[in-house]
DNA sequence: CGCTAATCGAGACGGTACGTCTAGTCTTGGC
DNA sequence: GCCAAGACTAGACGTACCGTCTCGATTAGCG
C-alpha cells in the first residue's frame, strides 16, 4: 500500500473532543455525555469522532491518561525517617484526587465498568494496571524503608488493598471523601501489619494464598 | 371522600417483575435490563411497571431489599472465644455474596450510582444506610467481645471501612473476588487495631504491642 | 344522587352520560370525546358506561336521536301556493341545523363513518335511513303539490339528492355553511326539474335506473 | 461558513412510505393506518418518517397530490357539440374515482376533516382548493361552450356544487357510489340551469349573493 | 501543478428503548 | 346486584441517541 498522504489528523480536533467530553461530564454527568453532544460542543461532525474513537468511554479513557497519572504519583519522602506521615500524605493525595474533575472521570469509568464488561476490560488492562504497578513500586519502597528489609510483593499487594480499599470504599460506596481520621488510621494499620510480618520465606500460614 | 376500594396490587406481578429484572441483569448485564425487556419477560404490560416503579433502578433497588439483607446478616458466633474466625467468616460471606446474582445487583447499582446522582441518593439513603447500621451493630458487638469493653462507634466505623474496603476495592476496582488470604489479613488487622486502641478517655495507645 | 332502586338502569346516569358526551364534543371536538373523559365528566365509573354502550359512537348516536329529529322535520307549508319558498325554507333549516351542536354531532358521525365501517353501518341503518324516509315523504308531498300530480319515488330520491347534496357538499367538503344563494338556486333547480319530468310510466330513458 | 452538503432525501423511501400508507388504508381502513405500521410496511425507520411528515394525515395528503389530480382532470371534449355527454362523463369519472384506492383516501381525509380542524385546514387549503380551481375552469369552459357566452364565476361555483353535491352526498352520507341515472339527471339539471340563466348584468335577484 | 487519498462537516438512515397515552376488560368492596 | 375506584393488558404515540452511511468540499504531499 503506497501511502499517498492527504491531510493529517487534526490535533486541535482531538483536544476539542477531549475537552468537550470532560466539560460535559462535569456539567451534566456521565449520562449527559453523548457522542452527539460532544460533536456539537466540539464543533465537529459525528463521523469525525467515530473515525478516531469507538465510544465515549474511549474518549474518557484518553482524558484519564492525560490527566490522572501525575496527581497520583508517589513522591519521594522529604524526610526518610517518617514513613507513616509519607503514607498518610499519599493517601490524602489519592482522596483529594477523587474530588477533582479528573477523579470524577475515574470514578465514572469505574462505575461504568460495573455495567459494561468491555469498559471494565479496557480500564483494567490500561490505566488501572499501570497505576497499580506504580502503586506497588511506591508502597513497596516505602515499606522497605520502614521495615529495613525487602517486602514480599504479594504482601505488598494485600497491604495496598488495605490502604486504598477504605478510600475507594468511602468514595464509591458511601459517596463521600475519605476523612483524615480514616486515612491516619489506615496508614498506621498498614505499617503496623508490615512491621509484624515475617521475613519472606518464613511466612505464617495465614499469609499463604 | 369515602375510600371506595378497587382491586389491590398484585403481589405475583410484583415478584414477576423483580425476578425478570434480576434474570436479565445476570443474563445480559445492566444495559440489557430495559423496562421493555422486563415487561416482556415478566409477561406484564409496560404501563403496569410504570405504575409502581419510576425506573429500572427502582426495580433493582427493590430486589436488593428482598434478596440482600439475609445473606449479609451477621451471625451470632457459635464459639464466643474465636472472634477472628468469626470476622473472617463474615467477610467471606460478603465476598461470596458479591459473586452471586444479588451481589451483582448491588455492584451494578453502586456502579450506576457513580453515573447518576439520583441513583446514588436512593441507594445510599435506602439499602446502604440500613446495611451499614446492621454492620456497625454486628462489628461493634464482635469487637466488644474481643476486647472485653465497649468500642467507640466512630472507631467501629473506621474499622468497618478497613474491613469492607479491601473487599469492595477488589470487586469494584480490580474486578475480581477478594481472595481468602486478603480476608484473613484484613480480619487480623482490624482486630489488632481494635485491641490496641485505648479505652475511651484512658490515654493514648503506644506503638508497642 | 340517591338512586337506590336496585338492579334498574339509572335514567339520571343515562342523561348525565349523553350530556357529558355532547358537551365534550362541542368543547373539545370529536377526538376530545373519550370514554374516560365522559366517565369523569359525568361522575360515573367507566364500567358503568361500558355496560350500556359499546363505544363513544353509540353514545353520540343516542344523542342524535334525541336532538336531531325535530329540527330536521318538514313543516307543512303555511302558504300552499309557494312551494319554492317552502323548499328554500326547509333547505335553510337543514343548513342552519348543521351549524348547531346537534348538527356538529351529525357531521362528526358522518365523518367518522368514513373511517370506520361499523359506525357507517349503525349510522346509515339507524338515524340516516329514518331521516331519509321523512325527507322523501316531505319532498314528495311538496313536489306533488307543485306539479299537481304524484311523483315517482325514485325521481323524488334523485331530486332529494340534488337538493341536499349541495348543502352537505359545502358542509363536509368545503367546510362552510351553505349560502342562501346556493339554497335558492338549488330549490329552483329541483322544482324546475320536477315540473319538466314526464308522468310516471312515460319516463325518458335517462331516468331509468 | 461554507455550506457543506450531505446526502439527499431518498425518493424511493418517499414512494415506499406513500405506498405503504395507501395500501394500509385499503386493507385495514383509516384506523389501521399507523405511523408504526407504515414504517414496518415500508421497511423504514419511524424517525425517517417523522423527519418528513408530521402525521399520517400529512402522508395521506401527499398521496392525494400524487394520485388524485390526473383521474379528476377535465378532458377536452372530443365532440364540442355534446356538452351534456361530456359533463355526464366527467361526473362519472368523479364517481368512479371515489371507488378507487385514491378516492378512498380522499373520502377518509374528508371524513377525518370533520373530526380534526387541522386536517380540515390542510385539506381545504391544499388539495381541495386546487381541485376546485381546476373544476371551476373545466366546468366554466364547458358551460361557455354550451351557452355560447361566458358564465359568471359565482354562478359556475353554485352549479359546480349542484353537480358535485349529489355525488359526494351519496358517497359520504349514503355510503354508496352515485348511480348513472343520478349523474345524468344532475348533468341535465346543471346545463338547463346554465341555459336559463340571464346574461351577466341582467341577473335575477335570487342569483345575487 | 495536478492527481489522489485522506480528513472533515452535514445530515439521512435503520434501529432500540424511552416514557406517555387511551382504550377496553377485569377485580374488589361499599352500599 | 349496581356502582365507584382503579389495576391491568395492549399497543401506538412522538422523542432521543445510537452507530453507519453517503455526499460533496477541502487539504496535503507524491509524482
Amino acid at each position: 500500500m503506497v501511502s499517498r498522504t492527504g491531510p493529517k489528523r487534526s490535533e486541535s480536533i482531538r483536544r476539542a473532543v477531549l475537552d468537550a467530553a470532560d466539560d460535559l461530564l462535569v456539567e451534566r454527568g456521565f449520562s449527559g455525555v453523548t457522542m452527539e453532544g460532544i460533536a456539537v460542543r466540539a464543533g465537529v461532525a459525528k463521523q469525525t469522532i467515530y473515525r478516531w474513537w469507538k465510544s465515549k468511554v474511549d474518549i474518557l479513557l484518553d482524558t484519564l491518561v492525560d490527566d490522572a497519572e501525575q496527581p497520583l504519583a508517589w513522591r519521594p519522602g522529604s524526610s526518610p525517617a517518617a514513613p507513616e506521615e509519607e503514607l498518610t500524605d499519599q493517601l490524602g493525595r489519592v482522596a483529594a484526587f477523587l474530588q477533582e474533575p479528573a477523579g470524577q472521570v475515574l470514578l465514572s469509568l469505574i462505575g461504568h465498568a460495573q455495567l459494561d464488561p468491555e469498559t471494565a476490560a479496557k480500564l483494567r488492562d490500561g490505566f488501572l494496571r499501570e497505576q497499580r504497578e506504580r502503586d506497588l513500586a511506591g508502597l513497596g519502597a516505602l515499606l522497605a524503608r520502614h521495615t529495613g528489609r525487602p517486602v514480599d510483593e504479594r504482601l505488598t499487594g494485600r497491604l495496598l488493598d488495605a490502604a486504598l480499599g477504605p478510600i475507594f470504599h468511602q468514595a464509591l460506596v458511601l459517596g463521600r471523601p475519605a476523612d483524615p481520621a480514616t486515612l491516619a488510621t489506615t496508614a498506621r494499620l498498614v505499617l503496623d501489619a508490615a512491621g509484624r510480618e515475617p521475613v519472606p520465606g518464613a511466612g505464617r500460614s495465614s499469609d499463604a494464598e
